[in-house]
DNA sequence: GTGTAGGGCGCG
DNA sequence: AAAGCGCGCCCTACAC
């Protein structure tokens, strides 16, 4: 086993082999691992890599270091730099030892001009390949060793001196271990972490450290106000906590109004009840947990941006203050880099910049937030209902995805009724419906959002109404979701296929090509279902550690996912390689900062990047809006 | 005290 | 036959 191999040796015992060319044989990189003081209310998790490792608390107590052969552990201070320095690393999760590693030499705790060549991530990797991110998961799962993650655990309410302390040797061992896991992972896993997706990981990173320009005055001045709505709200209930339930229920009852299921506000349920006992004072007390709930989630948004604002940078303009450091205006970000087993990107580092309110929340506008900086303009790019045409295009439904291409300025729900629901006027629909109050349009964005991937007659009742505002009764549901079937072969026989292909892999696991495997087999990338059980009553298997049912729509729904995944990946390298960086990244849309002076021509050119054809799905027509505004959102 | 589960609020 | 899915973070309750 490649970490039972590894020898823990001194300081000096490590200088002396790597003088004289014992360690770290040339081609091999070495894994490292820091290990830092952090509590419950004191986390990277919470405050991200940089303002964790700039708090006054911030103390890394150790760092070990393996070529596989040999591992040192020791203070950071004391590890001899030299002997790493122009070599290739790995860290399991690097942005956050690259982060304690810039501070320490900002700090001078290591030597200035000490650098890797490259930085590897063995857990973005493990990510790629759908293996457990966490690095005890991963090693088990691909070494088969068990990896105790307890040296950070013990290292919670230690006295910040170093030398206070004196690590045990067992928690040297852990250290030590960390990092031989790492460097055993990379080693192993390495060759199937195709170039592109290498890039697109560090591109990831890139963005995130370059951030986003922000508001400061708007955050600040809204926080206050939240604050104030939040406390006045609370004081309006009469108990405490103010977001408890129980307290809430047992307040109903007092009151003789039976407590609602749900006290979600986007709950039917909820709506239901509400609507059933407006007269009562539990409907405003229900309300206003409402709005304490959506306040306390903004204000904590604006908190988290503000945790994040870079120390300081240059003025922009020229002038009296030009060149000498000002606070800076923008903050840095963390985006998970293949964060969802479909390979999406996902929100990270205490703050989620994929979730802003596409709305005002108690009059504050998060995204009005974000803004560009002075000369630049914001280009917003998206695209159009991607996944319902990487749906169509899965399923091999030739015919409706030429409409499509007939067809560049009508949209999915159009294209949907013209398709299935015998709409045949030359009008665009949304013009008919506006002109005649006809409600086809909404009936096919229900059906387009709600039918592709399995969704049954009972749940479609709710669907309807959440994602198209449609209110129908039991039986007109079931007539919809057959008439949809019936329509839409074949996505019904795309469902059927998956299950099938699936439950055939009954004992082994079920691998799921994906299409941009087709053109460039070294460019493999394929959805795994580990572990499968078919049964009577369904499907079983294993992703990303969780045991979960499978079924065709959802093997469906994942491999639509990660397919428009891939088609904004490949957008995001090609805008790239044509000169524009991101500055953010959600899904299926990509936000960049563009010269006030071309920003007309460089939001021209990014929407044509986008649109363009990608090789591995021939005939998947693509479209992507854009625009360009002073503050995200507008 | 810590860890976890569930409800809730957000997004594509 | 039927089943929307994919995320993250905050708050509260509760078991240990």
């Amino acid at each position: 086993m490649a970490l039972a191999r590894a020898k823990r040796v001194t300081v000096q015992e490590w200088t002396l082999a790597v003088r004289s060319g014992a360690a770290i044989p040339i081609p091999t990189p070495v894994g490292i691992d820091f290990e830092t003081f952090y509590t419950s209310s004191y986390s990277v998790s919470q405050m991200g890599n940089v303002a964790y490792t700039h708090d006054r608390r911030f103390n890394a107590w150790a760092v070990s270091v393996t070529d596989g052969a040999r591992t040192c552990v020791c203070l950071p201070a004391e590890f001899p730099w030299g002997t790493i320095a122009g070599r290739e690393w790995v860290s399991h999760n690097r942005e956050f030892d690259e982060a304690v590693f810039l501070r320490l030499v900002e700090l001078g705790t290591v030597p200035r001009d000490v650098r890797p060549v490259r930085w590897f991530c063995s857990a973005a990797l493990c990510a790629y390949l759908q293996l457990p991110r966490e690095l005890a998961g991963a090693a088990k799962a691909v070494l088969g060793v068990t990896v105790d993650k307890g040296a950070r655990e013990r290292a919670k309410g230690r006295d910040r001196e170093p030398d206070l302390f004196g690590h045990s040797a067992e928690d040297e061992a852990y250290a030590a271990t960390d990092a031989e896991a790492a460097l055993a992972l990379w080693l192993e896993l390495e060759r199937y972490w195709p170039e592109h997706e290498r890039r697109l990981f560090d591109l990831t990173c890139q963005m995130g450290h370059y951030g986003v320009a922000v508001d400061w005055g708007y955050v600040e001045a809204n926080l206050a106000e939240l604050n104030e709505t939040v406390e006045g709200l609370s004081r309006a209930l009469p108990w405490s906590p103010a977001l408890s339930i129980p307290r809430f229920e047992e307040a109903c009852v007092a009151l003789g109004t039976p407590p609602p299921r749900s006290t979600s506000a986007t709950d039917p349920e909820f709506q239901d009840w509400a609507h059933e006992n407006q007269r009562s004072e539990a409907v405003t007390w229900a309300r206003h947990m409402q709005r304490i709930r959506s306040a306390n989630r903004t204000a904590k948004v604006l908190e988290g941006m503000q945790a994040r604002r870079m120390p300081d940078d240059r003025p922009y303009s020229a002038g009296p203050t030009a060149g000498r450091p000002t606070r800076s205006r923008r903050m840095v970000y963390e985006l998970k880099y293949f964060g969802a087993s479909t390979g999406r990107w996902a929100g990270g580092g205490g703050l989620n910049m994929q979730n802003y309110n596409r709305k005002p929340a108690e009059g504050v506008d998060l995204r009005r937030c974000l803004v560009a900086p002075p000369g630049f303009v914001l280009a917003v790019v998206d695209y159009s209902q991607i996944e319902s045409r990487v749906l169509l295009f899965l399923a091999g439904d030739v015919a409706t995805l030429e409409m499509f291409r007939a067809n560049p300025e009508a949209d999915a729900y159009e294209i949907h009724a013209r398709a299935t629901m015998g709409y045949s006027e030359a009008e665009p629909l949304r013009e008919f419906c506006d002109r005649t109050a006809a409600g086809i349009r909404q009936l096919a964005k229900a059906r387009v959002l709600g039918l592709g991937f399995g969704c049954g007659a009972r749940r479609f009742v709710e669907v309807a109404k959440v994602m198209a505002g449609l209110t129908i009764g039991e039986a007109e549901s079931e007539r919809i979701v057959r008439e949809f079937r019936e329509s839409n072969p074949k996505i019904v026989t795309l469902w059927q296929n998956l299950n099938d292909a699936c439950a055939s892999r009954d004992g082994g696991n079920y691998v799921l090509p994906l299409p941009c495997t087709q053109v460039n087999p070294e460019l493999k990338r394929f959805l795994v279902y580990r572990g499968v059980l078919a049964k009577k009553d369904g499907i079983t298997c294993t992703v990303g550690g969780d045991r979960i049912t499978v079924y065709g729509g959802l093997l469906a729904e994942n491999w639509t996912q990660a397919t428009a995944r891939d088609v904004l990946a490949s957008a995001w390298l090609r805008c790239e390689a044509a000169g524009y960086r991101p500055v953010l990244s959600v899904h299926d849309e990509l936000v960049f900062e563009v010269p006030e002076a071309s920003a007309e021509e460089d939001l021209r050119r990014i929407v044509e990047i986008m649109e363009m054809p990608v090789p591995w799905a021939p005939g998947l027509p693509l479209r992507a809006d854009g625009t360009l505004c002073a503050v995200y959102g507008k």
